[in-house]
DNA sequence: TTATAGATTGCCT
DNA sequence: GGCAATCTATAAT
C-alpha cells in the first residue's frame, strides 16, 4: 500500500509536466498527491486511478464538439482544474493538459486517503463507524466521491490553477513512485469505449470498481 | 421551447 | 442486478 515517502519535501508539480499528451500525464499522475487546504484543515489523497481524455479526435471527450463556455478550461493553459456536473448529482475533477489553445485533460477517478479522513467522512456523510473496514473505500473511490470528499465544486474550483503554491487545491509530488501500473478501457462511457486510456495502480484497494 | 443523454452514486429487490 | 435522483449542455421541435 502506498505511503508518503517524504511528506516534508512534497512540492507542486511543474508546469511542463502538463504540456504533454493526456495519456502520458494520466500515467505520470499516479502516485502524486491531491491536496485541499482550508483553515485548520489539511485534506490529502494519493492519486491511484486516472483517465485520459483527448481533443476533437476523441468522441468521449467534452472537447469533441469544439470549444464552448462549459469546456473553455480545456483550451486554456495546462495545470488548471476543469470541474463539471454529471448526472445532475456529482462533480468530476479534471486537470488541463497541452499548451493553451489545444484541448486535453485527465480525469481523477480515485484517491487513497492520506490526511483529513474524518473531514472527508463528514463531507461524504459517512459516520465514523463506516470509516473502518472495507467501507473506507467509500470515501474517495470514484470520481464523484473524491470531489465530494474534498468539497470540490464547479462554482468554487473550476479554472483554478492546481500548481500555484498558494492555492487551496493543488497537486504535489512527494517522491512516491507506484510499483506496478495497469491500463484498461475507460469506464462509464459509450463512445470510444474500447480505447485503453484508464490508468491505475495495480492491486491498490482504492481503485474504483469495474 | 421542449426533449434527451450523460466521464455517477446509492438504495432497492 | 435494476433503477431513481437531479441538473444542464446540446439537439430537436
Amino acid at each position: 500500500m502506498p505511503r508518503p515517502t517524504c511528506p516534508v519535501c512534497a512540492r507542486p508539480l511543474r508546469r511542463d509536466f502538463f504540456l504533454r499528451e493526456p495519456p502520458w500525464v494520466a500515467r505520470a499522475l499516479l502516485g502524486k498527491l491531491l491536496v485541499r487546504r482550508e483553515p485548520g484543515k489539511w485534506l490529502a489523497g494519493r492519486i491511484v486511478e486516472t483517465e485520459a481524455y483527448l481533443g476533437q479526435d476523441d468522441p468521449a471527450a467534452h472537447a469533441a464538439a469544439g470549444r464552448t463556455p462549459r469546456n473553455a478550461v480545456l483550451y486554456g493553459p495546462p495545470g488548471h482544474a476543469y470541474v463539471y456536473l454529471i448526472y445532475g448529482n456529482h462533480f468530476c475533477l479534471n486537470v488541463s493538459c497541452l499548451p493553451e489553445g489545444v484541448a486535453g485533460c485527465v480525469l481523477f477517478r480515485a484517491l487513497e486517503p492520506i490526511a483529513g479522513m474524518a473531514e472527508m467522512a463528514h463531507s461524504r456523510k459517512l459516520n465514523q463507524q463506516q470509516l473502518w473496514g472495507q467501507r473506507v473505500c467509500l470515501l474517495t473511490s470514484g470520481p464523484g466521491r473524491l470531489t465530494q470528499a474534498l468539497a470540490i465544486t464547479r462554482q468554487r474550483d473550476n479554472g483554478k490553477d492546481l500548481l500555484a503554491a498558494h492555492s487551496d487545491l493543488l497537486l504535489l509530488d512527494d517522491g512516491f513512485h507506484p510499483q506496478r501500473i495497469s491500463v484498461t478501457p475507460r469506464i462509464g462511457i459509450t463512445k470510444a469505449a474500447e480505447r485503453p486510456l484508464r490508468y491505475l495502480i495495480a492491486d491498490n484497494p482504492f481503485v474504483s470498481k469495474r
